[in-house]
Order: structure tokens, then C-alpha cells, then sequence
DNA sequence: ATATTATTATGCGAATCAGTACAAAAAAAC
DNA sequence: GTTTTTTTGTACTGATTCGCATAATAATAT
């Protein structure tokens, strides 16, 4: 069965892709409909009918990209028995989004979000929903270590989470502060073997 | 011997702290030079002649906050004799500034600078420095804590600095996205614990 | 073919923005 | 008192912004 009217123009997810690059790189304030409008394609009322005023794109953007980290995450940390050896591939993939395209952008999240947590409530508690589900993602595959006993039952999994969580914060910063790809697999590395 | 025109209404620096307070919370494309003349108590005309274009004015508020930062670790990381100690009182302080006023507001730099980095090279550079300084300081307190015995030789002093740091980092951005100051008293406690 | 429905394209209007020109005001220098 | 110097306050410009109103377009339904 197909739809009434005139059909769209654009795909939905590629629209949105492309919205989520403008974002990444200026933010949402900086951002402007014209810049939306020039890189999705579309013109101004054909956005505001897909997806409604600039914030609202932002946050569909954001989901977007929430959602495929979760898939990404999983797949990684669970994909490879070894503790250890997991983290590690995390980063690096983690490290592969940061330093895609020309310059590099760090995460979406931590470089866009965060900035306007203080103004707009909804995207405070977007902020907050996906911090917690990384920490508990992560706190999930030390349990699961804990449980077949390759890493110690001592340790408190919960707060060590949330230190591998800081760290992937903090290659995301340093990436867009334009401290080296090289520099960060070192930091990241040392970590690991610290923690994990 | 005075100055020779008319003087100025208003104080160098307390313009600079007001500036400060609205970059802090909107970031830097969200403020307007009107939103800056309200809390500064001045008019654009005047603000233009003393601090230049808006970019100008919020280079300007970084370059005073960082002076302050970089006090602020000195004086709590060589203030205390003990690295455990010392390293925790530090966090607490950090503690203190994200959350002052009515919404914590986390850390300006890592709220503001990081978002505008990937558009403005002075920004970037700018955070650059301050991310490079910030880590060589604790490491230095490392270094100093390895001399006095006080902390193990074989530990690789640069790679804690940035996990430390990375603590400092994630403790900014997690205050902005709501987490209460409790959890994050408990996050830097437990990961001063484990790497110093 | 005609009507209906959904999307696209053009263009408008009110508001906001950054930056500046110009005159008034307030001080010191002469 | 007059001149010079610096800051202040008002007002203006040109550009950009968001959001929407309206008409054209392209498909299906009848």
C-alpha cells in the first residue's frame, strides 16, 4: 500500500546524518536553519514539517546517534571475552568516530550537549539519561567479569565504570583540543592496564 | 598622575567576572553582546573599546579564569603534604566553583571552550594550552610525591595525570548533566583511592 | 479526467544580531 | 575659561535569524 501524497524528497535517517555532522562541528547555537537546510538538503518548511524547530532536530539528531553508540557498545564490550582486550577495542573504535573527517570532533555528546545542559532542560536530561546508561553498560561488563572470575571481586565495579567512563570523556575532549591520535591510544592503554 | 578623559564607569575586572557568569551558562554562540551589556552594566559602544568583538571578550574571560585555575592547583596540590590528601582536597574545591549558584554549572572551560573549538582555532588552541597545563601540574605533584616516597617509583607519572584529570573532566560534565554532588564526591574519592 | 493528499519551493515579516557613527558628558591639561 | 582627551549614551545600518503563509508540484484515490 502506498502513501497519499507527493512523496519525500529525502531519506529520513540520511537527513538526519547529515544534520548530526553540522551539529558536531558547530553546535547547536551557532548552527542555523540555512546551515540545516543546506546540508540536509531541504528547504526550511520541509524541515519544520519533518522534524520540527532547531532544537527539535537537535534532539532527534542526538538520539540518533545515542542509539547507535548503545549498539556499538555492546558489540564491543561484550563481543571479546577478555576484559582487558575489550576496553582496548572500545577505545579504538570510540577513537575511529572522534577523528572521522577532516578535522577531529571528539564525541557528539560531550562536544554539543553539554554546553547547553545549563539552558535547555530537555537536553539536561538527555545529557543525564546517556551518561547513566554508559556507566551502566560498563558497570554491566565488570559485573560479568566479576562473575567468571577475570577481574576481582573486591574491586568496586560501579565506581571503576564511571573512571573508564571519565576516560572516554577525556579522549573525546583532548581529541577536539587537537592533542594526537597516538597520544590518546597511549592514554587510554595506560588505563586500562591500571583499572581493568 | 591620573588619567586624562573621562573615567570609566565601570571596574576592569568585575566586567570581565560578569561576562564570565553569562558565557558560563549560555556558552559563547548563545550570548549576545546585548545579553553581555545587561550583565556588565555597560553598552556595546563601551564594551567594544575595552574588550573588542565578542570572540575578544570571551578570549579574554577564559585567559582570567584560567589565571584563577591555575592558582587555585597550585595551592591545593602543593598546600598538602599528603598526595591522597592533597588530590582530594583539590577535587573538592573544583566541587565547590561547579557548583556555585543555582545550577552547577560544571567547569567553564570544558562547558564552553570545547563545543567552539572545532569552529574557532584561537579557542582551540586555547584549550589546548590549558589541557597541557593542567595535566603537567599534577604530574609534577606526582613527581614531587615519587621524590619524597611518598608515592610508587615504577607508576607512570604523565599516564595518571590524565587519568586524573580525566576525573576533573568528568566530574565538570557530569555536575552540568545533573549528578549530584554526593556521586561525585564518591567518584573523585574512590578514584584518588585507586590511583594515588 | 477530477479530487484529494502530502511534499516542495518561493517569499514574506517581525525580531534579533553585530558593529559603528556621532554627539553628549566628564575629567585633566593649559 | 578654553582645549584636549577619554568614556558614555543614543541611534542607526545592514545582515542574519526563525518561523510561517501561500502557491506550485507530484503522487494516489475515485
Amino acid at each position: 500500500m502506498k502513501k497519499r501524497g507527493r512523496p519525500p524528497g529525502y531519506d529520513h535517517n540520511e537527513a538526519l546524518d547529515s544534520a548530526i555532522q553540522v551539529f558536531w562541528t558547530k553546535g547547536l547555537s551557532a548552527t542555523s536553519l540555512d546551515d540545516l537546510a543546506a546540508a540536509m538538503k531541504m528547504n526550511r518548511p520541509s524541515i519544520y514539517n519533518a522534524f520540527g524547530n532547531k532544537t527539535s532536530i537537535y534532539r532527534k539528531t542526538f538520539a540518533r546517534f545515542v542509539a547507535e553508540l548503545g549498539e556499538q557498545l555492546d558489540r564491543e564490550l561484550f563481543g571479546e571475552p577478555d576484559l582487558n582486550k575489550a576496553m582496548k577495542q572500545f577505545y579504538r573504535t570510540a577513537l575511529d568516530t572522534y577523528f572521522t573527517g577532516t578535522a577531529p570532533l571528539g564525541c557528539f555528546v560531550t562536544s554539543t550537549a553539554v554546553v547547553e545542559a545549563a539552558a535547555h532542560p530537555e537536553i539536561r536530561e538527555d545529557l543525564e539519561v546517556v551518561i547513566n546508561r554508559i556507566d551502566s553498560v560498563i558497570e554491566k561488563r565488570l559485573l560479568a567479569a566479576q562473575q567468571d572470575g577475570s577481574w576481582p571481586k573486591d574491586r568496586d565495579a560501579n565506581n571503576v565504570a564511571k573512571l573508564l567512563h571519565a576516560t572516554l570523556q577525556s579522549l573525546a575532549v583532548r581529541a577536539r583540543g587537537g592533542e594526537s591520535r597516538t597520544s590518546l591510544e597511549a592514554m587510554y592503554s595506560g588505563a586500562v592496564d591500571i583499572l581493568c
